[in-house]
RNA sequence: GGUGUGGUACCCAAGUGGCUUAAGGGGAAAGUCUGCAAAACUUUUAUUCGACAGUUCGAAUCUGUCCCACACCUCCA
């Protein structure tokens, strides 16, 4: 049974999706003005465990995902720069080009970071009809409103507003921090559309029965998914920074436009913790994966990283807690190498502890996608003396179908096609200093070829060179 | 000011009333092996879960008080 943790129940329920044996899922993708940081990139991998959850357990997933190139605005109180339009200007580029340069980026790294990709991608530009169509709906419900900027959804026309976020409208009005809009009715009202300013020219902008504009940067969400996934569908998830706005006001119109309940379940990511360090990507002042790699990490070392804890906690990242993960990973791999190289075959023997690890392994990530849990049931497994190398590899490509690490792939080549000839020259004179017995200057090499980044180990067949 | 979350070993991090006198990874230490190392293998590394009370036959897990961090109500995944 996989039970998942519900942000609207505010506790883990038995998914049950509205057609057996499929699921219906959105997730909110990123803004593309500017690169995806390690943190935006925690919550597509938790998606992504989500996803290969749902499909380890035989469920079909038709899996949604948007881009958002438009109406994601610097503030979210409806005011403020088009984050698009904004970071175009400072490039000197336009937003198209801008959209696709970061789209770009986004797809390389989720692909290091074997995120598999959704089955559709929807572009807030490629929709607007959609997202028109929708106010529309809402207007002629009677649950909009005109300021000298857009058309407003009113909030105070719905008795259960802000009920995923558990909001006290009351206690939003007394603490908040900033003056809002004077033309809003309710300090919750959002905009659906967005009237361009009259005095300037925004790159992007579409006609509209209520005048040239674009729209709000919630109402794509509502609109795409339900041109893909129907009115009513299973799971809808993002970061926890969506759950008191974007989701909330995503419910708000959906359900007034369709006149039916939303989404079943929604499952919320939370941050990874940067200390003081604090990433924003408003502030320029952020990691990306290309960081990492430059500081001589893979993209895996991340998300085996990511792997030691669970998605509903905060995690904290320093390079030290990186650093141990790299090595955690590292040796998980010389492990499963050292199992392929070996000729131990499959017995029928211990087919029961294979099963039960199995079992065991699915019961970990059916509670709600508890990693760090399934993570332990391998390092048993791997560990488990009662099992052979065929047994062992059996299981653990049968976990990586989840973990995603690149585990079945993993090829001894690779890493030793990268030692250059110098290195291996050394180690041919090393092995015979040994052979006369000159083990000072055998460790003198060792030593040497240490200073220039490998490390020489000696075993039966002779020696092998690792990377350092 | 309001709201919420969390404090588990040297670090990361599970566990949320008895299966646990607290998983797993990293790190560290010892042994086997080795010319010496490395790898591998074996073993060790929290009688204790922020502090103090309380509930209970029984608590890291529930309640209360206090201390400390962080997050959100500005932008954020």
């Amino acid at each position: 049974m996989l039970k998942l943790f519900n942000t609207l129940s505010r506790s883990k329920e038995e998914f049950i999706p509205v057609s057996p044996g499929k699921a219906g899922m959105y997730s909110c993708g990123p803004t593309v003005y500017n690169y995806q940081h390690i943190g935006n990139f925690r919550t597509f991998f938790f998606e992504d465990i989500l996803l290969r959850v749902l499909r380890y357990n035989g469920i079909e997933v038709k899996y949604v995902m948007n881009i958002t190139d438009v109406g994601h605005l610097v503030s979210d109180q409806d005011e403020g720069e088009d984050k698009m339009e904004k970071s175009a200007k400072q490039l000197g580029k336009s937003v198209f080009e801008l959209s696709e340069f970061y789209t770009g980026f986004f797809f390389r790294d989720r692909d290091l970071l074997n995120i598999i990709p959704p089955d559709i991608y929807t572009k807030a530009t490629d929709y607007i009809k959609e997202q028109i169509d929708m106010v529309k709906c809402l207007e002629e419900k009677g649950f909009t409103y005109k300021t000298s900027d857009g058309i407003y959804f009113d909030t105070s026309l719905l008795k259960d507003y802000g009920k995923l976020a558990k909001l006290d409208i009351e206690g939003l009005k007394e603490g908040a921090r900033i003056e809002f809009s004077t033309e809003k009715k309710n300090i919750t009202d959002f905009a659906l559309w967005k009237l361009s300013p009259e005095n300037e020219k925004r790159q992007m902008e579409w006609e509209s029965p209520w005048g040239i504009g674009f729209p709000g940067w919630h109402i794509e969400c509502s609109a795409m998914s339900k041109a893909i996934l129907g009115n009513h569908f299973d799971i809808h998830c993002g970061g926890v920074d969506h759950i008191p706005i974007h989701h909330t006001n995503e419910i708000a119109q959906s359900e007034a436009c369709n006149g039916e309940k939303f989404v079943n379940y929604w499952l919320h990511g939370e941050f990874l913790d940067m200390g003081n360090e604090k990433m924003s990507k408003s502030t320029g002042r952020f990691i990306t994966l290309q960081t990492l790699i430059d500081k001589g990490y893979s993209p895996l070392d991340y998300r085996f990283f990511l792997l030691t804890a669970h998605y509903r906690r905060k995690q904290k990242f320093t390079f030290e807690a990186l650093d141990a993960a790299k090595n955690g990973y590292n040796n998980l791999k010389s492990r499963v190498l050292n199992m392929k190289s070996s000729d131990e075959k499959s017995r029928d023997a211990s087919a029961q502890i294979i099963s039960d690890y199995k079992i065991s392994f699915t019961e970990k990530i059916n509670d709600d996608l508890n990693m760090p849990e399934a993570m332990a049931v391998l390092w048993e497994a791997v560990k488990d003396n009662s099992l052979n190398d065929g047994e062992k590899l059996d299981i653990i490509y049968n976990f990586d179908k989840v973990f995603g690490l690149g585990l079945e792939s993993l090829n001894s080549d690779d890493e030793k096609s990268e030692i250059p000839d110098e290195i291996k020259k050394l180690a041919e004179n090393r092995t015979e200093a040994k052979s006369q017995k000159d083990f000072k200057k055998a460790d003198e090499i060792r030593e040497l070829v240490k200073q220039k980044g490998y490390d020489i180990s000696d075993s039966k067949e002779g020696f092998t060179i690792r990377k350092i």
